[in-house]
DNA sequence: ACTGCGGCGATCCTATAGGAAAGTGGATCG
DNA sequence: CGATCCACTTTCCTATAGGATCGCCGCAGT
């Protein structure tokens, strides 16, 4: 039952650090949401399906399971991190509000750099979101249009985020951000405040282009409020 | 030159969980400041000492590289992670300075048991602090007293993290103390804030239990800009 | 009928072996 | 004498095999 005759010519990954790459699937498999929380993840079972040992594997998911994205029992195995319970949700916005008005505040005042990349994100995501609502007057639930909708968001937080000018913050902000896609994940049957999110991000920018009254600390701190109201009216009328 | 004749009767470890035992050892070894900055980790050098096979060091190196501690480069192994620079030192700071803030907002305002819990570490750490004065005046530094002292102050923060109630900046938190006590093996030759921090520590429990004028908040922030600006100072120097 | 228990399958966990890449030293040629 | 090339050593990286543990199902006993 050996069969050592394959060189294994590295079929399924092409020889680019086998680790990462593993990483980097598995990863994109649980923010696809295409397995559901609770779900096991068998080392073997990847391994086969990635034609990949099992050692890279169980690195890959050490490094998941620091980003809580799975969790591990002891001589049990992996599984999807269960969803996020309410109280869960409420310290997530909580931490968020924080991080985030600290990087408004401390990429306070803008350079041209940030004006400009801010402009661009915020284009990015307001045209992101047109689509998404002419999708939706058409009837039509565009998985793939959310995901880009999503993404500009996420692009323009970090937009922010890197102008503040500090990695811990940064890297705070990332694994925040986790945990912030495996929520939506939840709530993905539509985005009902494209028109809201998009004023405010609007407002932000603006605010760093030193136009209105707000600071982009206060600025931020209202677009981060008003998505947990939104967020927390939906799952409640859900 | 092959020995199998050994059952491995698990000498060094007593059969428990062997990647979480070898994370701790590998851990206490960083922090223990025994092992230089840039300093390599072999793989099986490190299996060989522990005496265990090379999977769980790799593990347990994985799951380090996250935390900072460790730095990787493919196909070239594992480093100790270099000293801080002075950007990433004032960084450091300041994101210390959002969280230990926003923790000491949210904890407030404070139950009875954080006015205990607050009260009995704030105790710890003044006696740990006169131990280590009095070992100062002595004329010796004591390597054991100031790690004690240390370790006092940390606990004293994170009774405030656990009252604020929210996970994720707990996290965060200990996420950024392992860089913190990265730093202070740089500087750890003597404390010589003793007496501000134990009275800045006093003033934050004093907020939180309704005396003074400050919020617990503004005492918070008053401690930690203190401890940066006598950091830098001592740091400058030296 | 219900509960305790022992075998069985699946999976995780650890150990060992071999192939590949990077660093190092010496030898050779200009 | 210096630079370059080559071979060697070391180490990492991946693959495979074996031992240990947990959950489950069937069975006996009360």
């Amino acid at each position: 039952m050996t069969m050592p005759s394959h060189p294994a010519p590295r079929r399924g990954v092409e020889r680019r650090g086998l680790r990462d790459h593993v990483y980097e699937l598995i990863l994109e498999l649980l923010l696809s949401g295409e397995v559901e929380p609770g779900a096991r993840l068998a080392i073997d079972t990847i391994a086969r399906q990635l034609d990949v040992s099992p050692t890279p594997v169980r690195e890959a998911l050490v490094h998941l399971e620091r980003t809580g994205l799975v969790t591990r029992e002891a001589l049990k195995g992996y599984r999807v991190a269960p969803p996020l319970g309410s109280e869960e949700l409420a310290e997530l916005f909580e931490a968020r509000l924080v991080l985030e008005t600290a990087a408004a505040r401390l990429a306070t005042p803008a350079g041209p750099d940030l004006v400009a990349q801010l402009g661009e994100a915020q284009q990015r995501h307001r045209e992101a979101g047109e689509r998404v609502v002419e999708a939706l007057d058409a009837g039509r639930v565009d998985l793939a249009l959310t995901t880009e909708y999503f993404a500009a968001d996420t692009d323009f937080h970090a937009v922010v985020f890197r102008a503040c000018g500090n990695r811990y913050l940064v890297g705070m902000s990332e694994s925040l951000g986790a945990q912030l896609h495996r929520m939506r994940q939840s709530a993905l049957r539509g985005v009902t405040d494209v028109h809201e999110a998009v004023a405010e991000h609007a407002a932000v920018a603006d605010a760093f282009r030193g136009l209105g009254e707000l600071t982009p600390e206060q600025a931020m701190e209202r677009h981060i409020v008003g998505v947990r109201t939104r967020s927390l009216a939906q799952a409640g009328r859900g």
